[in-house]
DNA sequence: CTGTTAGCGCCTTCAA
DNA sequence: TTGAAGGCGCTAACAG
């Protein structure tokens, strides 16, 4: 930069200043700096500023997996939301664990991030007392959390899978099956199976005929070992809910090669409508989730958190919208 | 860190010491350290760390886009690689524009990071300019650019379709068509459509039958809508291969949805083996590219450039592998 | 609108 | 093995 500065005639300071859009420095001058940058090849150093300014242009944000494009669709949705603000996302994955977790968030605060977002709330001790020190926002998504830490942007996985419990108990299934993966790991799984397993009992149509396998990320062909087992044990059933699209995709295709037609003999249902399931044949039955919009929306409670130190309206749940795409997989007509 | 320091009894050096493991610091006194770290909830502030070593621990990578399970592969080798090497990887998306891509390329320069991992060897020249300037090795990957910056991870994608036409044709294919996107942006695709055109016209097949449809990502249901739009001015096709498994899945649902058996009267293919391709019904025949490995294998090519500062073996181009998987869209015998 | 001074928090370097 | 001095490249704060 004091090349820059001594190349144009000025200080070091007023180039700083002509990097920076509000800054007052005179048209003329900005121009003549702005030239010798793109002559010189200079490129500004972030890090160096961030120190004095002690704002480090980071935000950390935190997903089970970045393979999953439930969660790849928040990064976007984080990073369209980002764009234009001159914050930079640090992108961390989790692998579904908290131990994981915990570490990544030491080393994302590390790098002085202005706030975090965070993929549920089942968080370690550690780094809820790491985070609370940190004192910068903090947003946790895709579920609403008992103890929230901070700001949430979710939905009740719960409520949504008893949503489409009911919605299909209207359509006259009775017989219902569930496949998830273990519990330990993925929270919103283990809120979907219990709210599957309530609503099941509320019918009057339990116990719920669930099968556990596997840990997260749970894979397609999991989801169709799983559909097996459930069928052995329980070979009546009529419609099986997954906790997700993939599990349920896999179990429909293991389904038709058995020579099962679906839904005609077996009704199957997912959940978090990828784009395979608007696709696939037969269309798969499923609860969308505004994906992007949670990373959208999370990052816009953050830079809300940034600027309004002032009014500090305080911690609050922002609900994101779900709904039931009724498709071909638990069409009651069906006999294809 | 001062207050650490104060805290134990020692210089703020030490402290400084206690937190890389090669340095000479007494066990006893890191020890007494650790604790205070722990007790006071201290937290290293990488940035004013990297101000004054010069070293910033930033990987940037630069992807087309992180809702493709190809790409994210890619990222998460690359995540893989550099764990425990205390290098922290800078993610980005160009939605397959070298504009965008140019832009990312500035912002992620001005976080000074060590190296850089780009998708494929289209840029533009002031991308170029900007990062001969940086003097930090850089790694091109998914393809072998004609004119590589420095070191290359990837595979001929005009090659790797090539072989699945040869392939194909061995298995009595005649008649081929290619499903694809506009040339301009994704230049692995349109790689992949030379490749065809050109070894269709070698085997005395040709004229390809070569459909172009909207901008990467080619989405699923851009498949479905173009292999009819093939079909309608092709309709003898005997076999479609198209730029993804996606393309080629919505492909196959859309010839299936208007009666036609796939192999029995169409056979299709696709490029990239995403999980869906060996769950799916019919499963279907691909490339397998070493998505992981090609993540894994840029990253350590950038980990030797930035250790082997003396040998300087310079730039090399690294293959990674592919191979054909032949599956059910294409069986021959086939009429499912 | 522009310049000067000081310092962000750590690490390099040199000395003990 | 430890400490002291100085500076990384930039920007806040204040002065003009």
């Amino acid at each position: 930069m004091a090349e820059v500065a001594k190349y144009v005639g000025v200080s070091a300071m007023t180039v700083s200043r002509a990097f920076r859009q509000d800054a007052s420095v005179s048209e003329e001058t900005r121009k003549r700096i702005m030239e010798a940058v793109d002559a010189l090849g200079y490129v500004l150093d972030l890090s160096a500023g961030s120190l004095s300014s002690r704002r480090s242009g980071f935000i950390a944000a935190l997903v089970p997996s970045i393979n999953n494009s439930n969660f790849s669709d928040t990064a976007r949705g984080i990073t369209d939301a980002l764009e234009n603000t001159g914050l930079q996302l640090l992108l961390g994955y989790t692998d579904y664990s908290a131990e994981k977790e915990e570490k990544l968030i030491e080393a994302m605060l590390r790098r002085r991030p202005e706030g975090v977002i965070l993929t549920g709330g089942s968080h370690t001790d550690r780094a809820r007392r790491m985070l609370d020190k940190a004192g910068i926002p903090v947003v946790e998504t895709w579920e609403i959390p008992e103890e929230p830490i901070n700001h949430v942007v979710g939905f009740s996985n719960s409520e949504a899978m008893s949503l489409l419990v009911r919605t299909l108990a209207g359509q006259g299934y009775r017989r219902f099956g569930y496949i998830g993966g273990t519990t330990a790991r993925d929270t919103r799984g283990s809120q979907r199976r219990s709210g599957f397993l309530k609503t099941v009992e509320e019918l009057g149509l339990g116990p719920g005929r669930a099968i556990s396998f596997g840990v997260p990320p749970i894979t397609m062909e999991q989801g169709g070992q799983a559909v097996v087992s459930l069928l052995e044990r329980w070979p009546d059933t009529e419609v099986v809910l997954c906790v997700s699209d993939l599990s349920a995709f896999g179990a429909i295709m293991e389904c038709k090669r058995r020579g099962m037609r679906v839904p005609g003999d077996i009704a199957i249902a997912g959940f978090g409508d990828y784009e395979i399931s608007s696709i696939c044949h037969p269309s798969i039955t499923t609860i969308n989730v505004d994906c992007y919009g949670i990373g959208r929306q999370a990052a816009a409670r953050l830079l809300d958190a940034l600027q309004g130190s002032s009014e500090a309206t305080g911690d609050e749940i922002t609900l994101t919208s779900y709904k039931v795409v009724l498709r071909e997989s638990t069409d009651r007509g069906g006999a294809r």
